[in-house]
DNA sequence: AGCAATCAGGACTTCTGCGGTCCGATTACA
DNA sequence: TGTAATCGGACCGCAGAAGTCCTGATTGCT
C-alpha cells in the first residue's frame, strides 16, 4: 500500500515536540504532552536515540535532548530510523535473495530508478516544514528547490 | 518500511509482458512466460481490469490487453490499481477517522506534503521507463528532469 | 553510600492485512 | 444449444507490525 509505519508518524511529532519547551524531556513527558501511550513513545525514542537523531541522558533528570534543529532532519532520516532503509521492493540491489525469476524479469534493476525518487522527494522535505505551529515564510519545501519543485507543482495537476 | 506490496511488483512485471507479443493474452498465458503462480498473476490481472489498466475479454479465446501504451501508465497508477490510493499516513485529510490527539497533533495535514510528493516522484516515472528491453532514445526520466535526477543517479551509490 | 528516577534492551502477545487459493458467473465458439 | 475456456468475487492462512511489559544499567540527588 506504499504506507509508512505509525511508529514513524509518532516519530515526526515526538521529534516536533520535543523540539518545543524544555530543552531535555523525559519520556513519559513527552507522552503525556502529545496524548500517546507512553511505551510506544519509549520505543520511538529508543529508536531515534539509536540512529542519532537524539541524544539521550540517563540517570536522575535525565532525558532526550533533539541533536539536531528541524530544519535539519530530512523525513528520510526519521523513515530510516524507524523503518530502516527505504527500499520500495524486495527486489533491490543487494537484497541477495534475488527472485526466482531473475532472469526473464523484465524490471530487473529498474525498481531503483523508482526508490531514488522517492528518497529524493523525501529527503527535501524536512521536519520544519511539518511543523504547523512553526513560522515559514516560505510555505512549503519548493522555495528550496526552484528547479525540480517546479516541474514538480507544475506536473501535479 | 514503507515498502510497496509485492502484488505491485507483479504487476509491473505482467504489464510489461502484456505490451509484448500478442496484443490479447491469457492469464495462465502471461503467468507462463514470466514464471509466477498462475492465480496470483491472475489476481493482480483482476485488479489492473478493475481501475482500467488493462480490459478484459471474457469467454473462449477471451484475455486480457493492454488499454494504454506503457509510456502513458505512471507508476502511480500501477501502485493505486494495487495498493488503493497513495496515502502513507493513516492521517490523510479525508480519512475520516482522526485520530485522538487531533486536537494536539502538531503536524496535522502537513503529511499531506508528504504524500503529494511521493505521488509526483511516482507520476514522474512511466511503465515504459521501467522495461528493460525497450529501446529508449531518451536513457530514463533522466532527460526530462536533469536536475533533480542528476542528484539521484549521483547519491545512489 | 543509599535511593530514586530514567534510559536500554529484549521477549512476548495481539492483530491487521498481504499473499495465496478456490469456486462460481460469463461469454465465445462449434 | 451445448461446451469449454476465461473472467469475477469470496475465502483463508500466515508474516510482520503495533503495542505492552519486564529486567537491568546508569546517573543525579539526599
Amino acid at each position: 500500500m506504499l504506507r509508512l509505519s505509525k511508529l514513524t508518524d509518532y516519530a515526526v511529532v515526538v521529534l516536533i515536540r520535543l523540539s518545543h519547551g524544555e530543552a531535555v524531556q523525559t519520556s513519559p513527558g513527552i507522552a503525556a504532552g502529545i496524548g500517546l501511550p507512553e511505551p510506544t513513545v519509549a520505543k520511538v525514542l529508543k529508536a531515534l536515540a539509536y540512529s542519532g537523531l537524539v541524544s539521550s541522558q540517563r540517570g536522575a533528570r535525565g532525558g532526550y535532548r533533539l541533536a539536531r534543529a528541524l530544519s535539519a532532519i530530512p523525513i528520510t532520516d526519521v523513515v530510516a530510523a524507524i523503518d530502516g532503509p527505504i527500499a520500495l521492493t524486495a527486489c533491490v540491489e543487494g537484497s541477495g535473495a534475488g527472485c526466482e525469476a531473475e532472469c526473464t524479469c523484465p524490471v530487473r534493476g529498474r525498481w531503483d530508478l523508482v526508490n531514488d525518487a522517492v528518497r529524493q522527494a523525501l529527503a527535501r522535505i524536512t521536519l520544519a516544514d511539518m511543523d504547523r505551529s512553526a513560522p515559514r515564510a516560505h510555505a512549503r519545501a519548493a522555495a528550496q528547490q526552484p528547479d525540480a519543485l517546479a516541474l514538480t507543482l507544475i506536473s501535479a495537476e
